[in-house]
Formats: C-alpha cells, structure tokens, sequence
DNA sequence: GCCAACGTTGGC
DNA sequence: GCCAACGTTGGC
C-alpha cells in the first residue's frame, strides 16, 4: 500500500468532475516518470491525494484510490485529441495510465496551508522547482494531511 | 502575463 | 553523448 499526490488542472478535470464519475482514467500524462509511477508502482487501493494545480486555489481538494493497474492510454492514438502522440502505436503504446475512484471531496488544504506545516517540509510536490505531475507520499504524510483535512485550516 | 525551473529535442 | 534551444509547468 503507498500513497500518491496527482496534480490536476481543475479547468479540466477537477474533484467535482470526480464526484460525479465515481471512477475515471488519469489520462493526459506525457511525462516518463510520472508514466512510470503508474506503470510500474502503482498498485490498486494505493491513496491519492487530488490536487488542484494551475488555477486560483491550488491545494489538496480531495481523497481518491487507485482502481485499476495501469494500461494504455487511448487519448495517444487519437489524433483528434490534444494528447495524440505520432510515434505511439496500440502494438507498442508509449502512454499509460491508472484508473482512479473518489473517496471524498474534502475541504481545500492550500499550497500555502501545506508550506506551512513542518511536518510536509520534505514532500516532493514541494520541493523547488518540482512539476511533476505523480509524486510519492509517505505514510507519515499522508497520515498528517488526513487528519488536518478533518480540521478548519 | 511573467518567469524560474525543468524536460525534451535534435544537430553535431 | 553533449548541450543549446525550445516548449511546458505552475505559482505568483
């Protein structure tokens, strides 16, 4: 069981559009080692945290799981999608990805409120100058931010 | 919109 | 394999 941070921008897909599906594919990723954490270390019940980045709020929004092992993404065989890759193929895909299952929409931990906890000094969705979309959580983090986000910021 | 930081590309 | 140029991310 491990513990996972997954960025994503609510303009196009945010916790509330999780709400409403229950379970959807991460799809989009077109970064190695983002792919790879899918790939190759993700296994399902792992917890996310759903995180809202590139917009006016970014922060913490929401408890999610891994509900599937990983498997190619289609949105790179589509060349009508902003995610089509050229040099992948369905007999040697280049993108993969995890399905992930809300478990609840909490309240917003801001980016600000994690910077402000020593406890998550060293998470790596912090560190400077990081844009990687996956990032491993620890146990004692994820541990931390659960039992915050059941308190007022 | 700015810009720092980082990942990818491609010429050599 | 190096590395400059370029594109993207993402907070502010």
């Amino acid at each position: 069981m491990r513990y996972w941070l997954m960025k994503s921008e609510p303009s196009e897909y945010s916790i509330d559009d999780l709400v409403r599906d229950g379970v959807s594919p991460w799809f989009g990723v077109r970064n190695y080692q983002a792919r790879n954490y899918m790939r190759n270390e993700m296994a399902i019940g792992d917890g996310v945290l759903f995180y809202h980045s590139s917009c006016a709020q970014p922060g913490i929004a929401g408890i999610a799981e891994v509900a599937s092992r990983a498997y190619a993404d289609a949105t790179q065989f589509d060349p009508n999608s902003k995610y089509y890759d050229p040099k992948a193929t369905p007999e040697r895909p280049r993108w993969f990805h995890v399905d992930v299952r809300i478990c609840r929409k909490t309240r917003l931990m801001s980016l600000a409120e994690m910077r402000s906890y020593p406890e998550l000094a060293d998470m790596r969705v912090l560190a400077r100058g990081n844009r990687l979309s996956i990032t491993p959580v620890t146990p004692q983090q994820w541990r931390f931010i659960l039992d915050r986000l059941d308190r007022p910021a």
